[in-house]
DNA sequence: CCTTCACCCTGCACGC
DNA sequence: TGCGTGCAGGGTGAAG
């Protein structure tokens, strides 16, 4: 599921395939990604080159050579990009393919097909991108900023970091990975979050999230880097999907509910509830 | 305003 | 072996 590394991970190994190649072809299937393609099927990009890659969140933003127009890609649930020779079969969803002035090919690949791929204006404001919050591994996103943003909100301390107008680039494994080694309950009100809490979870956010880059993020399905090859963080996650395992601090079995919406798993004993704020 | 929840989609694990 | 079922989750927008 790619989160902020998975995405900068991704952001890394394409852009120097890709940096000022001229685009020669835009091929696209038929299949409708989360959103429309209209703004592509234009080919208003052909013969024009890729230069730079930037990150905001999980969404890549690519600046072409083009007096305008910029993609936006967001690679939703199981999307990836891949660099192929032009030689090498598209595969089962391959959903877009840029072909380059070297034969090769940059591919995004989606079965599921949560994520897209559009123009955007450069300069105008970005619909996608307005609402997000803080970059989690920029400075301004510390213990101090995490204790603001919690207060007044009772909600679940685990969907506030996931939510990506509070902080940006934390899905559901970076999250669980983070409170777990905070010592604090997936499910504790926001609003109780003590200033040491804010302190050490901001702190393991940033941890998890570099080591995870550095690993070449978390391989569980579909994830691939831009050459195929897969990170290898899964090896390192420590209570994400072990429901029922012990756990690797206590031994005792960690448990596993449904918040927010998504699976959570923690261990009841190094992340008990408080009985009141501060506990 | 704040929060929750159903929906989009396919592949895979599981039980019978 | 093969079918049916349920689950995974990012972001969105509607509902509460």
């Amino acid at each position: 599921m790619p989160e902020l590394p998975e995405v900068e991970t991704t952001r890394r190994g394409v852009l120097p395939n890709v940096a000022n190649l001229k685009i020669t072809d835009i091929w696209q299937s038929h299949m409708n990604l989360r959103q429309p393609l209209e703004a592509i099927t234009g080919q208003q990009l052909l013969n024009h080159a890729i230069q730079d890659i930037y990150r905001r969140g999980k969404y890549l933003i690519a600046k072409t050579s083009h007096p305008h127009l910029d993609l936006l890609i967001h690679l939703g649930m199981s999307g990836s990009l891949r660099i192929n020779s032009e030689a090498e079969p598209r595969k089962k969803h391959d959903h877009i393919v840029f072909s380059f002035t070297n034969n090769q090919q940059l591919r995004y690949h989606d079965p599921r097909r949560f994520g897209f791929i559009k123009t955007i204006n450069r300069g105008q404001p970005v619909k996608e991108l307005a609402h997000l919050g803080f970059e989690p591994l920029d400075e301004n996103f510390n213990a101090q900023t995490l204790f603001k943003l919690s207060r007044g909100r009772k909600r679940a301390i685990k969907t506030l970091i996931m939510d990506q107008s509070i902080v940006v680039g934390i899905g559901n494994i970076y999250a669980t990975e983070a409170l777990f080694t905070s010592g604090i309950h997936p499910e504790m009100p926001a609003k109780w979050l003590s200033h040491a809490q804010a302190q050490h979870l901001s702190d393991n956010i940033k941890k998890v999230l570099l080591a995870a880059i550095a690993a070449g993020g978390t391989t569980l399905r579909d994830f691939v880097h831009s050459d195929g090859t897969a990170g290898y963080f899964k090896q390192t996650l420590q209570i994400y999907g072990q429901a029922n395992q012990p756990c690797p601090i206590c031994s005792q079995p960690i448990e596993s509910k449904v918040i927010g919406g998504r699976q959570s798993c923690y261990c009841p004993y190094c992340q008990s509830m408080p009985k009141k704020p501060g506990d």
